[in-house]
DNA sequence: AAAATATACATGTTTAAACATATATTTAAA
DNA sequence: TTTAAATATATGTTTAAACATGTATATTTT
């Protein structure tokens, strides 16, 4: 049987924001989390620039996609996105200017729009598949079984 | 001996932005901390609401008390804070125009400037710590072993 | 059915974020 | 020592976020 040693460095938070004091452990992590967002934000507007979207506008393609070929409301696409604030109407048109969605008044419910992704956002999003794996397994190193320990975590913390 | 059984419901990410279908387990749990991070500013923006101040404004006074009464420069703020891409400049303008942090040309270095908090900006943080604590244990419902655990996480996430 | 209320979305306005560029000063190189 | 490169910060400009308000349609109440 052969032994493998995985070396891995990493900064703590105390590094990356050249604190040591905090109040308590809770302060602590709460920092974590807001530094540790911004650092995927990060690494995310990088990798998202050269296809000409941003991250949120990558979220809303992805909750698209997931609904495809159905339509969804802007707001049932408000109500799955990360960012619970995000201006969906001009986010939209933003999606739209770009062809990458498409929009039409909903007959059920003259109020609403039935949203969808287009074929070339479709043809993008396939494009960015198996980049965004790769990137996603590097943004996030850790095992499966760690992944989904911090995951449950984040749940539990919202309490 | 008394047995103590608490009972905590909370959402899982997936009811939280009604989404299954996860590519593995490492892409949910960046949605997780983008999500996380978000519903965490979200909170902090109602409370520092009625102090006037936003969460990055209390995150650099948090920082220059941290250096009391030493003085600081701009881009020493800079690195301790938790969104490197901070216009620290017009923040500070901001908080200058509050009269909650003071500055003055550094005489050793004449480019850079000497930053620290004012009086009013230690009262407004003295007057602050306590409703923080109660607001950062009810942001964090973990317990100190759990939240130090998921920060521990968080560092080696971003390997 | 009429009036009141709620909902879905658009749009105007104010404020701040993002990004590039400019200026002064300091440090390093030729 | 003059020039070049780097650093600290300020500022101009473009873009988007935040917040309020408006408009049309739907739902609920009386």
């Amino acid at each position: 049987m052969q032994r493998h040693v995985a070396i891995a460095f990493f900064m703590s938070i105390e590094e990356e924001i050249k604190q040591t004091n905090f109040r308590n452990v809770q302060q602590k992590t709460i920092l974590n989390i807001l530094f540790t967002s911004n650092w995927i934000q990060n690494k995310q507007k990088e990798f998202f620039e050269p296809f000409g979207i941003t991250g949120q506008q990558y979220n809303i393609l992805r909750i698209l996609r997931g609904q495809y070929p159905n339509q969804i409301s802007g707001a049932e696409i408000k109500n799955r996105m990360l960012d619970k604030n995000s201006d969906v109407s001009r986010l939209l048109d933003r999606l739209i200017g770009k062809k990458l969605v498409v929009k039409s008044q909903c007959p059920k419910d003259k109020r609403a729009s039935d949203i969808s992704i287009s074929e070339t956002g479709l043809e993008l999003l396939q494009k960015l598949d198996g980049a965004i794996d790769l990137q996603e397994s590097q943004l996030m190193a850790l095992s499966p079984e760690e992944a989904s320990a911090l995951s449950s975590l984040l749940d539990k913390s919202r309490g």
